[in-house]
Order: structure tokens, then sequence, then C-alpha cells
DNA sequence: GAGATGAGTGTAAGCGCTTACACTGAGCCT
DNA sequence: AGGCTCAGTGTAAGCGCTTACACTCATCTC
């Protein structure tokens, strides 16, 4: 037993109530909402009026049901749980706005299957088109994207080998760098802990940049300690323990992420260790995080809000028809900032 | 000139495409997905079949319609830019998610004119029911709501004499506590860097809390140096360089956020003042990046992952109609760590 | 002034799904 | 054996919207 109103008379107004009170058809009334130029003013006052005394918002299911358009782009992000992705899907959704889009997230924790569910329900829900993050993607995933010909968009990846386009970084090439430099400082023993790279493109390239760079000066792989966690904080900060209470512990250690990066250099502080006196600590990403703590991080600048901008400028391009897009390849350059120095002697 | 197929055949399979291919009704498709228990076993498997070899996913508008019922809920936060909203919402999606519901999530950028609109939207998207921060709300939006009768939750204040259900905390409370705790230490001089109040209950009643507390304790409003500046590490830093270049700069600075605070922190570092030495800085709300910076950040805790939580279950429970739901009132607690000390003499 | 034009509006056919109701026949009762 | 029941399935009526097409008049054109 409630206090409200025993029987509720119509709860949700209908595109035909607004009709019978503007004294016109369903058809006007649609158009009014979407083509405006197409009706006259009277006719438009009219209807205008009615549909805020019904305090009339039209149904998006059916409207998508019978116009077969949604203005809905789906992103799906592995983690929203820390800042990686967050200032880039900001900017996407911002460029989206400007263009009359929505966005709509999902995140897979990053997991293929849960990616391919969300994938699926973004579809079900009428994505117009989809941001996926990297390129590893099962079979079954790809062929169900084809069979419905959703246009895709992947981020946060450059990797022209590959015809799906793409905006990203070549994460390999960045985190190489990154390694060189470490490597200039004197370091000959390497820590590294990345995440599970098993279906993450970007810790795989991101390894293998530092793989090669090591193989450039003559070191041997043996040189290199790697663990690989999760990217949070909780997890740089164990990990980093870890690596540090070995009998040789590495000089430099080099995280996949910030947030890794940050969790070790926490760890480090809560070992009395001073950074880069002691150990030297390197992440990759940039977040604004990076600049917050003392020292502040050593990181690769990844240019967040360019490629989340573009990227929404790419889509839009490909549904408005403008031509077929190609990748797009973002710089990132290293930001050199004090936990990186040189190797104790 | 594309390189597929000159006209693509059928794009996206439909009900009765399913329906076709595994010789059924479309009745019989449909409930196999919806109530696979009343359908025999050879009849479900068959129709699974077809689904998967058609990579069939439903229509979501056209289930909406249809059944008028979307299992979402959205939820309107003032910003997704910091990390404020993000660990209680991730645990509402999280309860949600077992409970077979899925979360839609969009931010109004703390503007009344943005939430309204981002109340119809979700409505139109179908969304069961809504979650809310704080109270403050136009009547019109009130009106909307009300005749579209979705149940709305308000979530992040507690504040018995509304009868709108809410889920929070004392907000006023919680701060006066904190400002009990800063005058005990000797605070005479106190300075409070907040959200702008007009549209913010959550801000207006904690600073409601510092003013009591300085009146329990016989100190005039004069003692107190007020700054509204919207929530960021910017903003934060900016407006403690201001409050501390005056004559006679506050002892302590007390902050409406966590956000707001770190960039307070940034800019007594940057400005060579030793916290809490010269300075004493408080925050709210204890996310992550509290414990982070250093010093770390005395600060009111929230619990954020059990509101989240809560507000799920209550929400899950009134739309099943299990009981008319009330308020809750979640503890808060303060957080000593090293950015509150006694004011220098 | 008759016909052509076209701006403004109405009519009605779906869009893909759920579900009330109707139907069928196997298993049970008396 | 005839009549029940009821589990399993099919039929078909919408859900609220967009839009192709049809219609109606002013306004022009010659």
């Amino acid at each position: 037993m409630t206090a409200k109103a025993p029987q509720a008379p119509r709860p949700v107004p209908t595109l035909e109530d607004v009709a019978r009170l503007a004294g016109v058809s369903t058809a006007t009334v649609s158009r009014c909402l979407n083509t405006p130029d197409r009706v006259v003013k009277s006719t438009r006052e009219r209807v205008m009026a009615a549909v805020d005394q019904l305090g009339y918002a039209p149904n998006f299911g059916a409207r998508a049901l019978a116009a077969k358009r949604t203005n809905t782009i789906g992103a799906i992000i592995p983690t929203m749980e820390n800042a990686i992705f967050a200032r880039g899907l900001q900017a996407f959704q911002e460029e989206l706005g400007l263009n009359g889009m929505t966005l709509l997230v999902a995140s897979s924790s990053y997991s293929e299957d849960v990616e391919r569910e969300q994938i699926r329900t973004l579809c079900a829900r009428g994505a117009d088109a989809l941001l996926l993050i990297g390129h590893h993607r099962s079979q079954e995933t790809l062929n169900f994207l084809e069979a419905r010909s959703v246009p895709v968009l992947v981020a946060w990846v450059y990797d022209p080998a590959i015809s799906q386009p793409s905006i990203g970084f070549d994460n390999r090439a960045a985190m190489r760098e990154m390694a060189e430099l470490v490597i200039s400082k004197g370091h000959r023993r390497l820590g590294v802990i990345s995440a599970p790279c098993a279906s993450n493109d970007r810790a795989s390239e991101r390894l293998s940049g530092i793989q090669e760079a090591m193989a450039a000066h003559g070191m041997s792989a043996d040189a290199l300690a790697l663990i690989e966690t999760p990217y949070s904080i909780e997890n740089g900060s164990q990990t980093f323990r870890q690596m540090m209470t070995t009998p040789t512990p590495p000089t430099a250690i080099m995280c996949g992420n910030d947030v890794l990066a940050v969790g070790a250099l926490r760890a480090a502080r809560e070992m009395g260790l001073s950074v880069p006196g002691d150990v030297s600590i390197t992440g990759f990403d940039d977040i604004e995080l990076a600049q917050l703590v003392s020292p502040p991080l050593t990181t690769v600048h990844v240019p967040h809000r360019d490629m989340g901008r573009m990227a929404a400028r790419l889509l839009v391009q490909q549904l408005n028809g403008d031509g077929p897009v190609g990748s797009v390849r973002l710089n990132t350059y290293l930001c050199e900032r004090e936990t990186l120095g040189p190797a104790p002697d």
C-alpha cells in the first residue's frame, strides 16, 4: 500500500499523447523533434508547448527501432578503476558530444570473454560503431563483428601491419626509447613489472621494446627480471618488494604503467630505499598522478587527449561516409622527472 | 567503392531468422532466451545452435519496447574526472551485475541543467530506476521524475528531514567532527576551500559543519577565510596560494574534498611551506590518492564501497517490489594521518 | 483563370521483440 | 474408452517511433 494515487493514470506520455494534445498527427510531432525546419513555426510552437506540458521524452528504443540509427558509440575499455583510460575517454566523449553522439562505456576487466559479452551487449543496444582497445581478440569475436558489420576502431595501439583501422602509438618503440635511456644511465640489471602479456598487446609490445633495447646493447636476457601482475597500485607495491628482496636486485625497475610505478614507489619509501639513489623506477602513460607523487615519476608521455579526440573524429567521419579511415599514429615522448638516476656503483 | 561484398545480404540477424533456421516460432526462440525452463531441452538446443550459428544478439530497443523493462539502472554523477565517485560507482555496478542489471552512467559536470537533460536521456533509454547524487534539484526536474514515476535513490547524502529515499552520510556532522579536531589542535584562523555551494548540498552541508564547530567554540565568522572553486587539483593549488598570500594567512586549511587538498598540498610544497609545520591541510573522502601523497593526508573517511553496494541493493529491492525503501545512514570517521598538526605559535 | 508547383501535414506500414491466448497431443483418471 | 489436465508450442497483437507516400491548398506561371 503506497501513498500514491491508487491506479497510475498513464505514467509515461507518448508521441501520440503529444499529438492529441497539440491537435496534430504523430508524424508532425516526430518532425518537430527531428527536423524542426520542415514544420511551420506556429505548429511547431503548439507542439513544443504540448511536449513541455506533458514532460514528454521520446522513447529511445522505439526510436532506434524505427530509425535504425542510435547516434550512440560504444567503447569497451579494460578498466575504469584507475585513471589510465579516463582522460582519453573523456576527450573521446567530449568530441562525440560535439557531433551529437552519445557514448556508452563498458569495461572488460582485461578479460577476453567479458569483452566479447560486452561487445554483444553494446551491439544489442544499437551502437553505431565501437571503440576497442588493442588488437588482441578471438576469431569468434572478429566473426561476430564482421557479421554485424559494425565499424570498429582500435585505439591505444598503432600497428601498420594490421589492416584494422587503429589510432594510437607504437608501444614497442616508446618503451624501447625508455629502456635506451635507462641503459644509458649505466643500469645493467633491469627489473620489469608488466601487466600480464597473454591477451594484452600493449603490455607485450612494451616488453618487447625493452628486450630489443637490451639486445642492442649486448645485454643478455638473464639481466632482466620479469614479473607480470595486473595493474594496480597494490600489485606494483608487492611486486617491487618481491623483486628487491632477491639476492641481486635490479638497479632499475621499469613498470608497464604509472599505476604500477606509483605502487613501486610507495613500497620503496616504505622499505626505506631512496629513489633514484638506491633504485630507479620508471612508468608509462604520464597520468596526473605521476606528477603528484614524490619524487615525481620519470615516465613515457602518451597523448591521451589527442588520441581520444581523434578517435571520435575518425569514427564520426566513417559513420558519415566521408571516405574510409586509415590508421593514425601518434607520438609519445620521454618525460624525464626524478625517479630515474644513474646506476649505483 | 569498398572491398566488401557489393550488397550486404541481411546484415543483422533477427529473432525471426533464428526461428526459421531452427524450425520453430519466434515465440519459442524468445522463450529460449528469457525463460529457458519453459522450453523442452531438445528444442532449446536446436534454437541455441541457430543463435550461435547466426551470431544473433537480441535487439535491446525492441526488447525494451515489448517488455517494458530494461533491467538498466541509470546513474548521474557530477563528474567522472576524478576518483571521488569512481569507487562507489564501481561497487554499485558490481552489485547490480550480481542481480542481472546493467548500469548506465552519465555525468552532469555539476550543472543542474545538464543533469536535467541527462535524466531525460536516461529515462528515454528506459532506465528502470535512477541513482542521483545530492538533493538539490529544480522543481521542474522533480515534476518530471514524478510524472514518469521512475524510482529514484539519492546517494552521498543522508538527510532524515527529506522524504526522498537516500543513502549516504551526514556531510555536516562529518565535517563538524573534523573541524572540532582542527580547533582542538589550537588553530584559530581557518581557511576553507570548498566546491561552489550554490547547487551542491554536500558542499554547503560540509561548510555548515565547520561553521557550527567554530560557533560552538566561540570563534567569530571572521576567523574563517572561504573560497569556493570547482573540484580539481589545479584549483586546489591556486586557491591555496591565494589564501596563503594574504596578510594573516590561516594556520589550517580545510578542503571540501581530497582532490582540492592534494592540490593545496602540492602548492605548499612548491611554496616551500612545511605541512603540517607551517600550515595544516585536511581533506574529505579518503580516496586512494590521499595515502599516496606525502605527507599522507588527514581526511574524513567515507565508506564509498558500502554506499555503492547498498545503493544497488536498495534499488533492486524496490524494483522487485520487496517493500518500500527508507533512507540509510552510513558512518564516516576521521582518518588522522600527517597533514594536520598543532597550530604554529 | 487553369494548371503546375511545392510547402505543410496526415495516413499507415513497419522496425524486432514479448506475451496473452489458442492449440495440440501425451499421460492420467474413472 | 472417453474426458481431463497440462506441458510445449504457435499465432498474432501490440510496444512507441520514423518515414514513404498521399493529400491539400496557397502561390505562381503563362
